[in-house]
DNA sequence: CTGTTAGCGCATTCAC
DNA sequence: GTGAATGCGCTAACAG
């Protein structure tokens, strides 16, 4: 096609005089709050805006309206399936509320996270999302924080989610609860003598998994020992190199691994096989989240179901009706009282019940 | 935060005001096109614009300029990780030009990517990239090529990805030659009889594969009989439905499966072991795509890597290059001659070596 | 209820 | 080189 028999998009301005009407009939008819125009009118409008193939130019309403339709989505890797299941949770919400959403990817690069919230601000979206935690020492010494306090000033709203370093509305997951139950229910099953494996610390989500998998260990009367928690990367690899380090040192009578999310338990997986041993029978693996692959590994993962979808849908809930949301936003997957997304330990065969 | 206290964002007004200029001066200080504005100006012009945390309007600035800054993308699933792969390359792409991307997901629904087709076209967005295929029989009778066509009319791009059934610009993937590499591979390492599960007819990706395959198995002496392709949704359930069927059946000598993508081959496996066989050593199976998810399945699966990150960024290079991008482009993963995305087989332990 | 008019924030022509 | 003025497409007072 060249350039030259380019058409340009009808106007509103096209459509008014197609229908014979003035531009403010033509624009309350079309997008106008509460419809005061005549039935006659509002039919020829909408016949002519139809044989123009009209579509509004939602910049133009932006600048007119002073607002948008926007919600700005920033996480950490759009093809992790963590975040892929958090974003398609808020692309579903925001197409109910007929939002757009635009996303951006940090590559978990703070310096690029700051970079992107200042571009993104020139959309002036509605909200701005921010998935993915980081580490409590913050590079850009606050400057993503003043970034996002006059975003906030300007109308818009900001939503974390698994991230609470800073002073902004959150997304909360009872992460504390799940790993209790999920030990709980190990030990009842049978575990005793445990192994974790989980990010460094500083991070709120991973101490919060380990704090909790700690109780309910005492509940069930299971051991868990310092030396027997290991360190590393919130990542596959990190899962990897943890279970790895544990296995050389020697297992003892550790039985079961448990890694404090479900990437760092398939790189669990891989180590204990690579190493020759069988996960499950030689050493048993839980994880938590419960991403889509996890049923696909072998064998399958004990994890703790967290509903990744229902966090992204939450988080928008959250931005559009404030602290209401918490009253309002229930559904299945949401505690309406604490306003917490609840979770849900899941036994899979990484830990067969013992003796 | 009360309403009260709102301050709205500073515009390019204040900038000028602060920094006692024009408007034109800040404008073409801050985003103008060949500077033509003293230095002075300039440094005072952006220091105020730093001072008020300014940040321009892109709404405006589309209005104005008559362009916008956006990439559409619409993909049938975000949590998939076929399309998330795809998807974060489209979003790497469009960094690099400093372009928004908003997404949208279809759900596979005809007459709903229609409809967001329409919705989308009210951003005016630069390129609107299509991924992932869908029937032949179009249920809309048309309208979705209709709705592009008058998008590309008023001067927008359309990119489609591994999609063919309309005439627009489409990132090519050399199907064929992959699946005919791949049973070349598997009849080197000794396979012998094969089987096929595939999406029903129509769909043009799955048909190349099963073409390209059946053309490798002819030359290297392998065996598929027209009895033994099994159609069924091109889904993981679809691959673990047509795979079971095949196993009810009664294998006879058949000793490996061909998926025509990876996630049916991992529907594949599943069927295979809940049938009480082992996969690799009862019946081999291989895939297509190489999504992540494959290297952390038991066994870990053959495959043909489709290199989908490329895939999603060569889509935006040919939306912004035209066909010049035939020619620039390159890359590893392109072969610049053709301006197809190169495919690899893979081989991993589903097809372990025969005899 | 309808039409006229004045902006929204910005880019860009046109005079100076 | 700089600034004043016009317009982008649309909404929202404001009059009629």
């Amino acid at each position: 096609m060249s350039e030259t028999d380019r058409t340009a998009p009808a106007t509103l301005h096209d459509v008014a005089r197609e229908a014979g009407v003035s531009l403010a009939t033509a624009s309350r008819s079309l997008n106008g709050s509460t419809r005061k125009v005549n039935e006659s009118y509002r039919q020829r409008v909408l016949e002519a805006a139809a044989r123009l193939n009209y579509s509004p130019n939602l910049s133009a309403q932006a600048v007119a309206r002073g607002t948008t339709t926007t919600v700005a989505l920033l996480v950490a890797d759009i093809a992790d399936p963590y975040f892929s299941s958090i974003a398609s949770g808020v692309v579903a919400e925001a197409d109910r509320e007929r939002l757009i959403v635009t996303m951006a990817a940090t590559e978990r690069d703070p310096e690029r996270e700051l970079e992107l919230v200042r571009q993104l601000r020139g959309q002036r979206p509605r909200v701005i999302i921010l998935a993915g935690s980081r580490p409590t020492s913050d590079p850009t010494g606050g400057a993503l924080a003043d970034e996002l306090t006059a975003y906030e000033r300007a109308g818009g709203r900001v939503v974390l989610i698994s991230r609470n370093e800073l002073d902004f509305r959150t997304v909360l997951l009872d992460n504390r609860a799940g790993a209790e139950a999920l030990a709980r229910e190990l030990t009842r099953i049978g575990y005793r003598r445990f192994a974790v494996v989980t990010a460094g610390e500083g991070l709120r989500t991973a101490a919060d998994r380990l704090e909790g998998f700690r109780a309910g260990l005492a509940e069930g009367g299971g051991r868990l020992d310092e030396t027997d928690i290991l360190r590393e990367a919130f990542t596959r690899d990190g899962g990897y190199a943890g279970t790895r380090r544990l296995i050389e040192r020697g297992l003892g009578d550790i039985e079961l691994v448990f890694a404090a999310n479900d990437v760092m338990a398939v790189g669990a997986l891989s180590a204990i096989r690579d190493a020759g041993l069988t996960p499950g029978r030689d050493l048993a693996v839980a994880g938590f989240d419960d991403i889509p692959t996890v049923r696909d590994v072998t064998p399958p993962l004990t994890t703790v179901r967290v509903p990744l979808e229902a966090l992204g849908r939450r988080a928008l809930r959250l931005a559009l009706d404030g602290d209401a949301a918490d009253a309002a936003a229930a559904g299945p997957d949401v505690d309406s009282a604490a306003g917490v997304v609840t979770t849900e330990v899941v036994l899979r065969e990484s830990t067969p019940a013992r003796g």
